[in-house]
DNA sequence: ACTTACCGTAAGCTATGACTTACGAAGATT
DNA sequence: AATCTTCGTAAGTCATAGCTTACGGTAAGT
């Protein structure tokens, strides 16, 4: 059941595939065409289309067409996204530490 | 085909599910038993165990004994993981886009 | 000691997701 | 204009992930 769609659950999702997220790496490290990520992997180039077409929704990843080639490059705004959401726990998480502090040091 | 199973692979993929990543947050906002656990999600128990054993396995998630009750709270060196993993690309997206801006800037 | 509450795991079902091959469209090359 | 390259998508297959019910084990309550 698909109760939540979120645009950060899109990009946690879409790195959870490992082939998926050594896409992701491959397109970070270096902007390239498909056939040219295809040879980086060890799957077919359809393969590598299907996975940069999540990444893509995911916002983690654009492409900018250049003849018939489609040159994929970074897109830091999925990253920004996910940042943010994990920043939101870290806060949390000091903030109920600091807490747990409080009320361990608190006298009775 | 799982190539690789890096420690941060887990987490990644461990907040891939909605329901998982909704027992993640509530374990995130509150530490709780399983059983309360369960009532806050619109499945059954033995279901959000599983999920707790699989954000354990990603040290998103501890457990500790209190009775027969296991209180789950938050675990950082997950969180942590994932943190770092996303950084990396942060910085090299801005070094790869100061590199862009060198080039373009520079004279022919 | 018997029952009750709490929890993890096994077994089984079903939906989904990751891959393949096949195809068609659009721009480059000759 | 004919071919070749590049790419996305459709169709189909197969493995896996998430859920359920059922069960057993341990600690607490009476």
């Amino acid at each position: 059941m698909t109760y939540e769609d979120s645009p950060m659950q899109r990009s946690l999702s879409a790195l959870s595939d490992p082939t998926r997220r050594a896409v992701f790496e491959a397109v970070a490290a270096q902007p390239r065409s498909v056939t040219e990520l295809a040879k980086t992997q060890p799957i077919s180039r359809p393969a590598v289309s299907q996975h940069l077409k999540v990444l893509s929704e995911a916002n983690l990843v654009r492409a900018e067409a250049q003849g018939t080639r489609r040159i994929y490059h970074l897109d830091t705004a999925g990253l920004a996204a996910l940042r943010d959401y994990l920043d939101q726990f870290w806060t949390d998480a000091l903030g109920a530490y600091a807490a747990e502090v409080r009320r361990r040091t608190k006298p009775n």
